[in-house]
DNA sequence: CACTATCCGGAGGCCTGCCTCCGAATTAAT
DNA sequence: ATTAATTCGGAGGCAGGCCTCCGGATAGTG
C-alpha cells in the first residue's frame, strides 16, 4: 500500500539508533500524518494521529517533538516533488508548455493532499531544509517565467508572486470543493492559465512585493499551528517550540 | 463614526419591545461584532466580541443564541450591498462592463472584510433571509451572464459557479493578505477578469454541478462554526443548535 | 417611593486540543 | 536469565471556547 521507505534514511541523517519499537512506532506515525494531513490539512488534531497510529500521544512528542517536524517528516517526499518540478519543467523545451507543465503540476500536488494545499500557500521559518529548496525552486522558476515571457506567451507584467497568489487560490479551492466537488480546482488552475497567458490586456494592479508576501505566508503559518519562534518566551497561544 | 441602525428595525420585526439597558447593549454587541468579524473571520471568538462591547457573555446569548444569529445580524447590511450588487449592475448598458463591475464591487466587498469574505464562500443553510436574497441575486448574475456572453465578450463555457470559485479563491487571498500585502485581492480579480473575457482558448475543464458546489459550501459552513441542523439531535462537535 | 418584570454577568460545567510526567513494559546486550 | 537502558502510554495539568444557571442589579410603572 504505502511506501514505507522513511525510517530508513533517517538512520543515516545523523540520528542515534532507534530501538526496534521505536522504529516500527515512528513508522506508523508517519503513515497515519501522511493519511490524516491530507485529508483534514495541517490543522488536524494531533491525538487523532496518534490514535490512528495506535500510539499512544507521548509517543508521537517524543519522536516529533513539535507539529512542524511532524509536518516535515511527513510531506518530505511531496515537498521534494514540489522542488523537482521546477527543475523537470526546466528541461521542456517549449517556453509556455514548460510554464504549464510547472503549474499544473504543483497544483495537481495540492489537489491531492490537502497537507499539501496548506503547506504550499504559507511557509515554514523553522524548517531550514524546505526553506533551501524552496529557494533554488524559486530561482527555476523565474527561469521558466523569463522564458516564457520572452517567447511573448506569458503576460509582461507577470510576477512570481503571481504564482503564489494562484497557490493560495487553489489551496482554498481544494479545501472547500475536494471531497464534494472535485474538479474545480482543474478548472481554476486553467482559468489562471489564461489568464496569464493573456498579452492583450491593460496592465494589473501592483502586484505585491516579495516580502510583503513572505511576511503575510509567515504569519498565517504563525495563525496556524504552526508559529516561528520569533520570540522564543511564550507565545500568544500557548503555542511555544518545545525546541 | 459607526453607522448605529440596527436595533430601530428590530422594533419592527415582530420580536417584543426591548428595555433601554437591553437595547443599548444589543447594539453595542452589534458594532463589537462588526468589528471583530471584519478582522478576524467569521470564526472569531464570541467571548471577545463580549468583551469587547463590555457585555457579559451571557447577554450575548441572551439577544443571539447562536452564532449564525449574530452573523446574520451583524453582516445584515453588507449582505444587502452584495444584494443590491448584481440588480444595479444590470442598470449598466454595456454588458461587459455590467459584469465586471459586479465582480469588481462583490470583491471589494470581501477585501474590506474577512467576515463578509468567509460568508461569501459558504452557505448559511439556516438563514432563511440570506438564501432568499442570494437566490434572487443569482438570477440577476444569470442575466448579467447571458448579456455578456451574447455581446462575445464573456467565454462561452463560463458558468454562475466560476463567479463562486472566484469568490472562494479571493476569500483566501484575502485571509492572508489583507493586513500585510494588501492590493493581493484587486490583482486576484483583474487575473480572473482577464481569464474570463477571453473567447480565444480552447474549453475549460467541465465545472463542478450547482449541487456539487452548494454541498461543498454548505460542509464548509458545518466545518465552520456555522454548523446546519440536519440532524438536530448531537451534532460531532458538541455544537448543537440552541433552538 | 415601591414593586415587579426584565435583564445582567460572572461562575462554572463541559468539551477539545496541547503537552509533560512517571510507573510499567519492552528490548537487547551480557 | 539478568539487567540496564530505552521506550511506552495513560493520567493529568493547562488553556481556550462554548454555553447555562441563578443571585443580584436595573428599568419603568403607578
Amino acid at each position: 500500500m504505502h511506501d514505507q521507505t522513511g525510517s530508513q534514511d533517517q538512520v543515516r541523517t545523523g540520528e542515534r539508533q532507534l530501538r526496534a519499537d521505536a522504529c516500527r512506532n515512528r513508522d506508523a506515525i508517519l503513515a497515519a500524518a501522511k493519511e490524516v494531513f491530507a485529508e483534514h490539512g495541517l490543522e488536524a488534531s494531533l491525538e487523532d494521529i496518534a490514535a490512528k497510529a495506535k500510539v499512544g500521544i507521548a509517543t508521537l512528542y517524543r519522536r516529533f517533538p513539535s507539529r512542524q517536524h511532524l509536518v516535515a517528516a511527513a510531506l518530505a517526499e511531496k515537498v521534494a516533488k514540489y522542488a523537482e518540478a521546477a527543475e523537470s519543467a526546466l528541461a521542456i523545451s517549449d517556453p509556455w508548455t514548460a510554464f504549464t507543465s510547472y503549474v499544473h503540476t504543483i497544483c495537481e500536488l495540492q489537489a491531492g493532499d490537502r497537507g499539501m494545499a496548506d503547506l504550499m500557500s504559507m511557509t515554514l521559518p523553522a524548517d531550514e531544509h524546505v526553506e533551501r529548496l524552496r529557494r533554488t525552486a524559486h530561482n527555476h522558476v523565474s527561469k521558466l517565467i523569463d522564458r516564457a515571457k520572452a517567447a511573448g506567451q506569458l503576460r509582461n507584467d507577470f510576477v512570481s508572486e503571481d504564482v503564489i497568489l494562484l497557490l493560495i487560490a487553489n489551496a482554498a479551492v481544494v479545501h472547500v470543493t475536494r471531497s464534494r466537488a472535485p474538479g474545480s480546482s482543474r478548472r481554476l488552475v486553467a482559468l489562471a492559465l489564461d489568464a496569464f497567458g493573456r498579452t492583450d490586456t491593460p496592465s494589473l494592479p501592483p502586484p505585491p512585493s516579495s516580502a510583503e508576501m513572505a511576511s503575510a505566508m509567515c504569519s498565517l503559518a504563525a495563525e496556524r499551528g504552526c508559529g516561528a519562534d520569533n520570540a522564543p518566551g511564550l507565545s500568544h497561544k500557548g503555542q511555544l517550540l518545545p525546541l
